[in-house]
DNA sequence: ATGAAAGCGCTAACAG
DNA sequence: CTGTTAGCGCTTTCAT
């Protein structure tokens, strides 16, 4: 009953249509692509051959011969909630644009972690896929060798790609303006991954903020996250165990995974949120509703970001000139993890 | 500055490694791929000219020459709130198994949209990808010639391919015993996507616990909904346009997409939620909380679900002997949408 | 209208 | 240890 038992069964090839139906495989591509020049009772013959047999073409082979294969590639680390949320809003948006998609999560272990998107890109561009979206690349993409791209949340640097992002400055300053008007004070910032612009962007809207409020930036109160809860938790817990006066009233997360992981630690150090300490993140994944107490965050419009990088990038292969940037509005959630400090 | 300027830029190819080392390709093959016969000097050399000119090789023109890729599929008509959870889960499950993830969304427009499964597999099987995870698959997959498969949320009819499912009946239960117990008599049945299981276990969990409560099953309070919302809001206003006295005081649909277009329908006839009807759906997703009112619903375990199929694929493709079915427990998950029947 | 043949980029025997 | 030679399944000239 093992898969192992008998010869790995054969799939259905070209050959075995063209041989069924007594004619040649040149013949049987030239139906299955509606080529001209083909008899109606030829074409006839072959279609009921390849119905019969239930042949489908390989997606593989026919790609490696032609240009253009009409599928998009979406290219993330991993599907976490952020990419998987673009996903939805990438692929609610390719209805009937006659295009297929193809997500393909490229970071395999802890290894080969940075540059995973080059490695994507290589090997399925110029072959499988035609144009690829790629999320929070970990490099500039550049190179002249590859295929048409657009970057969602992009790397920092100089101009690389086309990109599509939140308006990420003004989201931070919502969030810190919001923090500000509870009467927060001493606002902590844990960062996200340095080398991607959105979390420069967001350090810088969390200094104009304080800075528009008057409040002086301590470097004591910001930390480097980088996105991810294993790399949150210890500059979190840097932060929250600052003596009592010292320690941030408040924590600005650059993102709701992040903010999470800081509602955590909290209470592990016996903190509550928000009596003790507020919380505010940026994204607002779904999992930020599911957190306990739900999170405050400031929202992207992650489908539409997805559905506007699709749309940039489909402008971009039919060879339209089109904005090369996008830049769309942030906006504050308030949900339960932020209050007014407590006075005491 | 157009992509189309200049002649598409070609891609660097295993010939250009082999002509810039100066030796023949199977040699710069063989240093890729790690093979016993070169020598250090050589291998050095072609590995520099490898990082020089940045080559990757691509996944497509290896895939097709060997017969193991190294990549799972994970085939979806479309990327939608419960099919993204999935992936969730199977992303997380990947993590160092060797093994990449492609997923793919076959269901392209309106035509071709039942067996997008059967097309997908056999444009994918046997070349890209070494075995496959099929999301609500729309028929049975049961063909002798594909790759080892198991599906999540499977079709109805004999045993098809390896299984990975909720506790259908026992939550479609839940859900209804939540209902008689909040003292609804008259509860109406939104049904599911008839082709699949799932769709037809809740009804059996709806009819049960009717039974078991002493309720008589009502055919006019059951409708066909198909999971979709656009599917669902024809039989959502049959149920709601109901005269007094007939109309159901509470609705069960078959999947939470269903469940908030009956509040949406709800809504446009007047009707208040919960206060006039009590709605309770299925599934957990993400979107169910996002509801006005938050829905009350039966949770699936996604993400284990989604990383219980993984494991089963991953046994399958070791050629393990493993569990052909896998069933997770479903439970209640109560917020807003529900409450006791008024009594006027 | 049809088929023979070349070749996409790569891997796998097999010689040398 | 290295290169030559066949293909993988398909599309595309180019003859016929």
């Amino acid at each position: 009953m093992s898969t192992l038992d008998q010869p790995r069964p054969r799939r259905v090839t070209i050959t075995d249509v063209a041989r069924e139906a007594g004619v040649s495989v040149a013949t049987v591509s030239k139906v299955i692509n509606e080529r001209y020049g083909v008899s109606e009772s030829t074409s006839e013959k072959v279609l009921a051959v390849i119905d019969q047999l239930g042949y489908q073409s390989s997606l593989i082979a026919s790609s490696l011969r032609r240009k253009s294969t009409r599928v998009i590639g979406v290219l993330v680390a991993e599907f976490e909630p952020y990419s998987a949320e673009l996903l939805k809003g990438i692929s609610a948006g390719l209805d009937s644009t006659g295009y297929e998609l193809l997500a393909h999560a490229g970071s395999t272990g802890v290894h080969n972690h940075s540059g995973w998107e080059r490695r994507s890109l290589s090997r399925l561009g110029h072959t499988l896929i035609d144009g690829a979206i790629v999320v929070t690349p970990s490099m500039i993409i550049t190179d002249e060798t590859t295929i048409p791209v657009v970057a969602i949340d992009p790397h920092t640097g100089p101009d690389g790609p086309m990109t599509v992002d939140a308006d990420n400055v003004t989201g931070a300053r919502l969030a810190v303006d919001h923090l500000v008007g509870l009467g927060h004070q001493r606002i902590g910032f844990l960062g996200g991954r340095p080398d991607l612009r959105s979390a420069a962007l967001r350090e810088q809207g969390y200094r104009e903020a304080l800075h528009a409020a008057g409040l002086s930036v301590s470097p004591d109160l910001i930390r480097v996250g980088g996105y991810r809860p294993e790399l949150a938790e210890a500059p979190a817990r840097e932060l929250l165990s600052l003596p009592d006066g010292l320690r941030p009233t408040a924590i600005f997360a650059a993102n709701d995974i992040s903010a999470i992981k800081v509602i955590e630690v909290a209470g592990s150090l016996g903190l509550r949120v928000p009596e003790d300490l507020s919380v505010i993140g940026f994204d607002n994944v779904p999992e930020a509703r599911d957190a306990t107490p739900p999170l405050t965050t400031v929202a992207q419009p992650l489908h539409e970001m997805g559905r506007a990088a699709l749309g940039l990038l489909l402008e971009l292969l039919e060879g339209k000139e089109t904005e090369r940037h996008l830049r769309l509005p942030a906006e504050l959630v308030e949900r339960s993890s932020t209050a007014a400090p407590s006075s005491d």
